[in-house]
This record gives structure tokens, sequence and C-alpha cells, in this order.
DNA sequence: TAATGTGAAACACTTCACAGCG
DNA sequence: CGCTGTGAAGTGTTTCACATTA
């Protein structure tokens, strides 16, 4: 019954509960219950319930959920249990530092691939990794196995770049450029997207007092404002 | 009628109309239909419709959308039309690519304070902004009147820093670090996890061919995969 | 006439509440 | 007897479809 139709925002929660639960693990802890965990989290113990219910019977009545069995399910169900190729694209400031992260290996991925334009980046190395020419995605991807890709290229080229990736068989993308692309229905997109985090906590604030600055600022834009009503 | 209860979504999406009609803007386009933007940005044109109509009436019916007037419009509905004083924690490797992105300058935000608990990092300096002791914060961010503060901190030190800004006077935070924070009612958070968003990726990838590499890695954790059934 | 703004319907997600199980 | 798993109810969000208006 459970079968296939996991909303994605279930699937968006499973590494948060993932990762939860391993620390748990870390500290010695054997089991935890739908409310525990829920108040960890910062949701409730129902959604904790529904969502494992999606993919199978996880825990014991009267007792909540072994926390290494859980975990190693849910690493299962996003087959987290191996190391994925990941390709990233672009060595700027911003890809660097992406290639430079040491947080992914720990945790299933591995950038083993590095495009970039600028003749100044390629061959330049990031742990181990040389910048390769961009116009060598369509051989080298398919040849590694690679099916998923991280952009970080200048938004003018996010369009393009998505599309390289995709001729060259990637699957998943994650988009750290500031712009939408546009991709074939079985490939999926995740936004990496600071600036419009940013800037959709301001709608919440007092724009009241302590203007922090004197500039008046409507930003690169010389536009007025102005508005009907 | 518009009153107040704008869903939390439609905020977020916000940003994402204003960064395309702002680029439309820049193209020398005056106006656009909802259809149009929808298929821009990738939604529906009814969706584009009732978002618009949660803030007011922005449209002309037969025309569309002023192109300027619109942005403008969103612009100070999101209370861009300021620049917003923003305090940074942390200066390792991310707190010091976040420090040196040049992204946020052009979109309402400056860095104007640097938090770090390293003594080496201390008294270091990026864009000019010098990097001030953590014990800080308390004096120097309500003084700023800054109200934004960037966790890119280790996990460990997440919820820690998170009370600190919030006794500082911080009611919007944006987190980097792979943690829950939790955070009194009045504070917003926001999260930015590109390990999770990779990590969610993956369910919808075939595990099948091309191991990308030999190592069956269930990574640090040495946990033993056991399910029931 | 072309495209908005919006009731109403449809769909999606979350929470309630409790039977049932370990 | 405490806690899961899940129908059913409750909310929230998206889409439909069309009267309305520039």
């Amino acid at each position: 019954m459970s079968a296939n139709e996991i909303p994605d925002i279930v699937i968006r929660r499973l590494p948060i509960y993932l990762r939860t639960l391993r620390r748990m693990q870390g500290l010695g802890l054997e089991s935890v219950s739908s409310e525990d965990l829920g108040a960890h989290i910062g949701v409730t113990a129902a959604q904790i319930r529904r969502d494992f219910s999606y993919f199978g019977r996880f825990g014991k009545q009267g007792k909540g959920y072994d926390i290494a069995n859980l975990a190693d399910g849910i690493q299962r169900v996003l087959k987290l249990d191996r190391t994925w190729n990941v390709a990233l694209v672009g060595f700027g400031q911003l890809g660097r530092a992406i290639a430079h992260y040491r947080g992914f290996e720990s945790n299933s991925f591995r950038i083993s691939a590095i495009f970039a334009r600028n003749r100044e980046h390629i061959g330049q190395e990031a742990n181990g990794v040389a910048v390769m020419d961009a116009s060598a995605m369509q051989e080298v991807i398919p040849e590694m196995g690679i099916r998923i890709g991280i952009i970080a290229v200048p938004a003018d080229n996010a369009q393009e770049v998505a599309e390289q990736l995709v001729d060259s068989g990637v699957l998943a993308i994650l988009n750290y450029a500031p712009a939408i692309i546009h991709v074939p229905e079985h490939v999926r997109v995740r936004e990496i997207d600071p600036t419009s985090a940013l800037q959709s906590l301001t709608f919440y604030l007092e724009s009241g007092d302590q203007p922090p600055d004197s500039v008046f600022d409507t930003s690169l834009l010389p536009s007025m404002a102005q508005t009907r009503d």
C-alpha cells in the first residue's frame, strides 16, 4: 500500500531526520519516540510518524524507534548507502569554496570532476581533482558514471551549463546560480539561494527605526518607486 | 481585504519574481503577462496572479503588469528599498567565502560586522570589515542596529551562536550550519543546507548500474544495515 | 479583446485522535 | 501501558474558470 507516492516535501525532510538520528546514535542513544525526535527537529510527532509510515513500519509500539535501524532505513531509502560522484561546474570564488568544502565527503558525495570555462581556472586543482575544460563534460561525465551536477557559475551562464550537464547524462542538479534553470522533466533541480532567503526574511522585519545607513538604496536599479492606490 | 495573511510560501517566491522582473527590465521590456512571467520562472500563470493579489492590484486587464512598477512594488513589500546591515558569525572556510561573496551588496544587504571565536581569525578582515571577538556581539549588534545574522560555524556551535544573536537583538537568521537551531517565536530562520539538498536528490536516482566507486560506503557510521521485512 | 483578479473546486499536506500492538 | 500507524478531519496551497475591466 505504501507503493510509490511519497511527497517530495517528505523526501526533503528525510536528510534532517537522518542527520539527527546519526547524532543521537553518536551520543550512544538506542531508541527514540516520535515525540522526542520531533522536539529535536522542530516538527510534530504526528508528522514524524506519518513521514516514516510512507516507507515502512520502523517503530515498535510502546517503545519508539530503534535509532540505528531507522537511520539505516532512511539511508537506504535515500540511496545514501554508497558514494555518489558529483561534477562541479564553475571554479570562481563560489566554485572553489564548494570544491574545498569537506562536508560532502562524509555524507555520501565526492566531487570527482570539476569543469570551468575560464582558462585561468583550467588546470588548477582542489582536493586532488584537476579543473578540466567545460567542453570535456560530455566525455568525462558519462565515463565516470556521474549523475549529479553542481552549478556554480554566474547566473547568465547557468542555463547553458544546465543543458551541457543534462546532455552529458546528469539527472540531478544542485544549482547555486541565482537563476531559474529549465531542464527536462526527468531531471531534478534544487536551488541554493542565500540571497533570496535573506530577501524573504526582511518581509517580517520592521523597517521602522534604526536605518542601518543613510543611503536610501534602490540598489543597482535606478528605477523610482511608484504605485497606484 | 489584502490585510495581513500572506502565506510564507508566497513570500519566499517574491525574491524570484523580483529578480526575474529586474532582469526583464534590464532587457528593456516594459510589461509582462502572468503567462509570460510564469513561463520564465516555471510556475503557473494562476499562481503568479494569486501571489500578486495578496499585496495589491498590480496588473492592467488586457495588458499585463508594468515591469518596473511591479518590481518596485515587490521591493517595497519585501522592504528591500533600503540596505540592511548583517552580522556574520564564523570565519572558517565557509564564513570567509560568505564574507567575500559580492552578491549580497547589490541586493540590499551588507555584511557590516563579522564575529569569530577562533583567535586566529579575530583581527583578520574581509571587504574592509574586521573580524571581532564573538563576545563583542551583544554590544556591537544593537549599536549598529543589526537585525539579521548569518551563522557559519560548525554544527555543534550553531545553537549557542543562535542564542547569542537572539540575545543581541537579531530577529532573522540565515543558518548555514547543518543543524536545526531553536529560537523564540519572534525570530525567523532560513536554512542553507546543500548537503541535505543533495541527499534528497539521490532518492530520485536509480542506484542500479555504474557504481561510481568500489567503496561500499556507510560513511562515518560503522553501523550495519538491517531492517525487518 | 486580451489578460487580470478571484470565488469555488481541487488537490496537498498536516494534525487529530484512537484502535491496536509489543 | 506507552507509543506507533493511520483513517478521518482540518488546514493550507494551487488550479480552474470566468466575470470584469482597460
